[in-house]
Formats: C-alpha cells, sequence, structure tokens
DNA sequence: GATGAATGAGTCTTCATTCAT
DNA sequence: GATGAATGAAGACTCATTCAT
C-alpha cells in the first residue's frame, strides 16, 4: 500500500513539473497575463482541464514555480580563502552556464512579482533570503579574517547582488553595449568590485 | 489663427499628459495588462473614449510613456573633479528623492520592456543610451585626468547604473532588510564602488 | 425678407446636397453599417456635428437619398412604336450611361431596404411605384395598338425591371461573364424579350 | 478509435449547422453589421464563446453560410425536351417552394456580398458559376437540337437568371403588385422568355 | 450656423475555469 | 485521472450623438 501511495506522489510531482516547465516556458516568453492555459497545456502535451488537477489556478502556477526555485540553490556555497577568485568565478558561473535560466526566471517571474504583492512575499522569503543568508555568513567570516575590508555586510551582499541582477535585466532588455560584451564582465565587475574605481 | 493653433496645441498636450499620468499610475499599480482602460479613464476623470482621441490604443500609452521620459532627464551632468562626491550626490539624488518616480517607472513600464520587445527597443534607443552617452563621457573624462582607473568606461557606467536599477528592484518587490536601510546605501555603494572591497 | 429666406432655403438646400452627395458615396463603397458619421463629414467637407444640423440621424440620412431619388427620374418616357428600338434604347441608356449611378444606388441603398422595413415602404412608394405606373401606361399602349401579345402588363413590365436589376446585380458582385460582355447585353436582352427563345 | 473520431466529426458538423442555421436566420431578420454574436448565440441556444469554438469570427459565419450553399444544389438538372415546361416547372420549384430560402439566402448574404469583396469572390467562384455551368449546358443541347434561337447561351442563361433574381428581391422589397400576384409568375415569365412580347 | 472634443453604450472576441464523458 | 467542449464574465475599442465654444 505503502508502495502505492509512493509510486503516486512520484507520478504527482512528475506531472507538476511537467506542467511547471511549460509554465515557465510560456511565461518566460509571453508574460504572465498573455500565456494562456491552453498554450501551457499544449507546451506540457496536455489537456486544458488536466492542468487543474494539480494546481488550483492559474497564480498557483506562479507560486509553484517559485517554490521550486528555492528548493534549487542558486548560490553555490564554496569557501574560498581569495575573494578574488571566488568572486570571480563565481561571476562567470552566473554570467557563462546560467544567463538561459535567468532569461526565463526574469521574463516570467520577475514582472509579476513587481505587481503581485502576495508573490513577492513569497519569492522574497523563499529564494532571496535564503541566499543572502547564506552568502552573508561567508562575507562576514571574510571580514572577520581580515580579507575584506568591515563593510556593512548585509548591504554590501545585497548591492553586489544587485549589480549582478542589474546588469542581466539590461541584457534582457536589450541594451546593446552589455550584449556585445557578455563575457568581458565577470572581469570589470570583480575589478570594480575589489578594487574600487580610485586609483 | 496662431494663437488657436497654439492654444489647441497646448490643450492637446494637456489632456495628453493628464492621461499619461493616470496611465503611469494605474499600469504601477496593476501592471499593464491587469490595467484596464476604464481603470485610467476613471483616474484621470474622463470617458473610456476620450482616451482613444488621444492615443491610438493602449500600446500607445506604454510608449508615450517611454517619450515621455525620454524628454526629461533623468540624469543631471554636473562635473565634478571630486569623483567620490559626485558618484555620492548622485545616488543621494536618486535614492532619496526619485524613489517615487522609480517605483512608478519600474512597476508600470519595466515588467512590459521584458516581454515587448518593440517597447524595448524604443526604451534602450530613447531613455537608455543618451543617459549613457552623456555619463560614459564624464567617466571618460576622470580617466584622462588620472583620477579613476582605466577600466573600460562603457561596461563600468552599466555596471554602476545595473546596480543601481537592481538595488531598486530589490525594494519593491520587498527586500527587508533594503528597505529598512534605504538611506545607508549611498555611503556604503560610494565605498564599494570607489574604494571596492579589499583592505 | 421673402428674399433672406428664399436664399436662407437654398443654401439649406445646397448643404443638404451636399451631405447627401457624400453620403451615398460613402454608403456605396462601405454599406451603411460600415459607413461612418466621420467618413460622410470628411467626405463633405464639414464637421461631423455639421450633419446634424440637417439631419436627424444616420437613418435620415438614407431616407434623403431616397427622396432624393424618387424627385429625379430614372425613366425617361419616349413614346415610341416601335417597341423593339424603345426596349434598345432604353436598355442602352441604362447599361451605357448609368453604371456608375446604379452601383451607387445599389450597394448604397438595396442592402439596407432589404433589412429596414420602413425604407422599403418609402423606396417603393416614393420611387418604385411612379416608375412602374409610368411604363405600364406605355406598355398598355402599345398592347391596345396591338403592337405587343396581350400579357399582364404590370406583372410583364416589373418581370423587365427584375431583369435588368437582377444583372446589375450581378454585374456588381462580379460575375466575370457579364463584366465581360456587358455591351452586348442590350441586343441580347431585347432578342429575348421581343422574340422569346422558341424558334 | 475511427468510430470515436467519426462521432467527434458528426458532433462538429452538428454544431456548425446549428450555428450557420442561427446566423442565417438573424442575418436575414437584421442584416450582417446589425445581427450581434450574442443574438446569433441565443438563436442557437447556446453561449457566445460556443460560437467561436466552430468560427474563426464574425466573417467566417459568413463564408461558412455560403460554403454550405454551395454544397446543395439550388438547381436540379433535369433533363428535357420541352423546353416552356422544363422552364415552367423550374420556375414553379423556385417559387413556390423555395421563396423561405431565397428570403433568408438574400436578405442574408446578398448584402453583404455586394459590400465585401472577398465574400462576393466566394459566392460567384462557388455557387454561382457552378449553376451556370450546369445550365449553359442544358441550354446549348436545346440550341444544338434546333428546340432553341441560336442565342449566346452563356448570356441568356445570366439574363433569365437576373430576372428570377431581381423579382425575388421586388419581392423581399415589399414591391405590393409582385407579393399580390406572386403565384402568377411562373406562367408569366415563361410566356415572356419562350415567345416574346411581339405579337 | 459650424465645429470637433467628449461621451458611454454596445460589440466582438478572449480565455480562465468547470464538468460531463 | 484525463479530456476538451461549453461557458460567460470581462476588456479593448468604435462610433452615433451631444453640446460648449
Amino acid at each position: 500500500m505503502a508502495d502505492v501511495d509512493a509510486l503516486q506522489a512520484q507520478l504527482v510531482a512528475a506531472r507538476r513539473n511537467q506542467i511547471l516547465d511549460a509554465a515557465i516556458k510560456v511565461f518566460a516568453e509571453k508574460g504572465f497575463d498573455r500565456a494562456t492555459i491552453r498554450d501551457i497545456a499544449k507546451t506540457a502535451g496536455i489537456a486544458d482541464g488536466t492542468i487543474y488537477n494539480y494546481f488550483d489556478n492559474k497564480n498557483e502556477l506562479l507560486l509553484g514555480i517559485i517554490n521550486r526555485l528555492s528548493q534549487s540553490t542558486f548560490v553555490q556555497a564554496e569557501d574560498m580563502t581569495n575573494v578574488r577568485e571566488w568572486l570571480r568565478s563565481a561571476l562567470v558561473r552566473h554570467y557563462e552556464s546560467l544567463p538561459s535560466e535567468y532569461d526565463k526566471f526574469f521574463r516570467a517571474i520577475f514582472p509579476e512579482v513587481l505587481v503581485n504583492k502576495e508573490l513577492a512575499g513569497s519569492y522574497v522569503a523563499q529564494v532571496l533570503e535564503p541566499a543572502y543568508a547564506l552568502i552573508e555568513k561567508c562575507f562576514q567570516a571574510w571580514i572577520d579574517n581580515g580579507l575584506v575590508r568591515p563593510l556593512d555586510s548585509a548591504l554590501t551582499v545585497r548591492a553586489v547582488s544587485g549589480m549582478i541582477i542589474g546588469l542581466h535585466l539590461l541584457r534582457l532588455i536589450g541594451e546593446p553595449h552589455i550584449q556585445e560584451h557578455w563575457d568581458r564582465l565577470p572581469d570589470v565587475i570583480t575589478q570594480i568590485i575589489v578594487n574600487g574605481l580610485k586609483k
């Protein structure tokens, strides 16, 4: 009996993921409002009505996407003692390997998050804060070890994260210079962040 | 005759602005798709149909907002020789005086820009690029004068701008730490950007 | 005083005709429902509102067109003793010189007449019946003179008229054979009507 | 499986016909433009939206009506050697049994066809030309057999058809004499067409 | 009398959601 | 559980008509 239930649960999870994959794809292409349930159903290869066996309504698809995000980890916490190298490799990871994930994410979720308080709350609590908590800890360790100047670690982490997010957005909306020199950004950012502009 | 025409033009411009003001407000509150023409008309205190005497369709309202943005100037180009002070005052200006403008702007326009290629093109060409061109010039002057390290000025400008944009977004979606310490950001950012993290 | 009134009346009549000319043109191009008051006003070179100084509403424009038609005479009653020649010349007149008038008329008025009982009544009473009365008289004279077989003159006149109307309609909807051989129709019709098909 | 598909197809066809029946009725009563989708839906006993599961838009309803017409056959091609009797019986068929079909058709389709080029093309190509081709063949045979004078068969067929169409239209707009003596028309027309007016 | 901006009722069409099969 | 036809509420947009200037 337990086996049957477990199998059931697995099937349900698989179907939910199938639907969320389709949803994130379609949301990214069209935006939340212009994406239709039919679009998502077709992309998932199922019938419209089936979606409602797994999600209460269209909004729940967004929350489902965010929940899933919060389970995967955007941030890899490799402890390193060389700040410059840590930052640089973290940036390269973001800038080289993740852009298509970011694309989907920013186009699918962000616009809605900006407009939907409930969603924003979920996103902040489930995705953003855990990630920041993790990085802050790293950062604080560096300060304690004297590798980094004693800045407000919470704000600094958020500022650096903001720069990354902002650059992704500028890329997404088609800022030509950023798109063209995307691969040089990890270096430039590392220099700015680590050494500052001042001569 | 010329007087009558001029009066006409003024009335038309006033009505257009009245409508755009309402549109940016409603778009910011509900997002483009969930904002209805009726919402906007009611907010503007006019009838639904009147909007169509001034704009061809709902999309044109967005383009109208962007066009108006591109005429106002987000950036004040005060030439200063003290990089730190220039940056700090620019940040304070953004962070203290403009947030409500930014709110409306980011909530009303950005989500659509992410999803609508045509809009994105207009935004980049009319708002972003002119502003970057201006700041790049300043920045290059500093480099030439030896006040700033010889970084790629175009990318650096965009990176700093990205940080500002990203922090606004994080604030908008309700990141609690940023909201709470918003007034300390100009200092923190200035420190990071000017001196870097490295001890 | 009387002079002023007469001048007034003339001006009003002229303005009404100017509007009706525009209306019949636009109705013919777009059909009654898809023609807008603005279309008509622009075609007439006046403002929308001015039309309402001369006609109560859009429907009255149609009635106005019909009233004007009933004042012009579609039928020229030249008395002739040669039936064949009379018919042939009447047909040539219709088929060669009037088609553009017919076009406008059929496209502008007929569709509405088919759907609007009140209009149909006006059209029948004011345009059709007077014309038929005139021709019937001719026709009856021919019968009395032994030039024509003693058929029911009223029905015969309507049948011949029906043929002309029907052929105009077939031409208007683009029946290719009729369009191509339009100039041969007077002869063919005359032969059919006068001699019949039978060998 | 094939059975299920066949059943599906039948259901779809039935629903389409149900909608087209309602559409032709409402179009006939109000004309295309003044007929609303809600009217048609109510007449068909379904919801507004359901119509759009079967037709892309209001225009497609008209095209659907025409397509269905082109599948039914207006013309019965009974070969007869007695021209007079053939014509008379054909006329009686039209004039006695079909008038209500004609009513709907002329009121629903004709007005639009006069104004809509695309529709006119479909109607001419799918309904009119096939019918004419059929009758022309008959007619040519009569000429070849010496039963009928050697007139231009194509134009003659169109002229006779024009008379029938024209008389239907005059009836529809309420010409009183035609309405009153409708049942005598087959005889009168037959006499005119077969023997001509000339004594 | 002429103007044309303002009005808002009315229409087509879309699409989230339901439910019988 | 899966399906997809049916539903009908909601929204963008049009346009006849009014009326202040």
